[in-house]
DNA sequence: ATCGGCCTTGCCACAATGGGAAGGTCAAGC
DNA sequence: GCTTGACCTTCCCATTGTGGCAAGGCCGAT
């Protein structure tokens, strides 16, 4: 039985998100000292390595839950994981799509911009005229 | 001079958003009918359709606000404005190979798991053990 | 007994946005 | 003129996940 802090040192879940999960109930609330002090267990810690990991990969708390409950289900079927964990790498797709959209778009605005010291800025003026992209410059079509 | 309703629609730019970014000191404060009404004129709607166009690149309210003042300085560089560009496409590149890594640990353990109605699930055997590789299964080595 | 380090709870903060309540205003129709 | 509906105002709350701080209690070592 350790405290806290080592439960923390021992996870990598900060004292403070361990004592957050526990109050959401990703973790159950557990044993007290005489004190009141939280005391922990090897187990408890295998709970929050647990989330620790889900959390790296990207996981919110609530899909957690869930995998939390799938984890100690022992009647669970791993298509119901498979399925969180795959509707989980969609929503990763859709934000690194939109991210590189963000990187494209910008791109293209900072490999225009000569960055000297004139004001010129196709940058801002792609900011402010949004439709017009900064290479495409209109020749006497 | 138009209510803050048709400002919102002409500039893309939510009313709870335009009155927000009042607030934070992004936009003047601007005109008022006699009534109270906000009033917002061409100009303003500039202002707006560059936030707006900015926070499309992904740019933080903080970066907007260096953004819009080196747009309104006639004596800026460009180079000012291609640096904070810059740093901002170098966090974008961060952000994307924080998730692309996700991705990919994620991508492993699904590909890994059969997804039937049987409990056995690589993926929650990788949570719960964040070191093992799933399709790194120990043969007899 | 005292001091440093750990623990407790609780509140505030971030960033950016939306939701909603309670109330004032304006224009149109009757 | 009065009602109705659409719009506006301000103010508060919620989100997500994490950190910080403060006031106070506990524990071990000197």
């Amino acid at each position: 039985m350790m405290n806290i802090g080592q439960a923390a040192a021992a996870s990598g879940v900060s004292a403070k998100m361990i004592r957050h999960y526990e109050g959401l109930g990703l973790i159950r609330p557990g044993a007290r000292s005489a004190a009141g002090y939280r005391l922990y267990a090897e187990r408890d810690l295998h709970a929050l390595r647990f989330i620790r990991q889900a959390r790296v990969l990207g996981f919110s708390l609530e899909q957690i839950r869930t995998l939390l409950s799938l984890w100690q289900d022992q009647e669970r079927s791993s298509a119901d994981v498979k399925r969180l964990a795959a509707s989980h790498m969609a929503e990763l797709d859709e934000r690194i799509a939109s991210l590189q959209a963000m990187r494209a778009a910008l791109a293209a605005l900072v490999g225009s911009c000569a960055g000297d010291q004139r004001p010129d800025c196709p940058i801002l003026a792609g900011l402010a005229e949004p439709g017009r992209c900064p290479e495409h410059v209109p020749g006497p079509d």
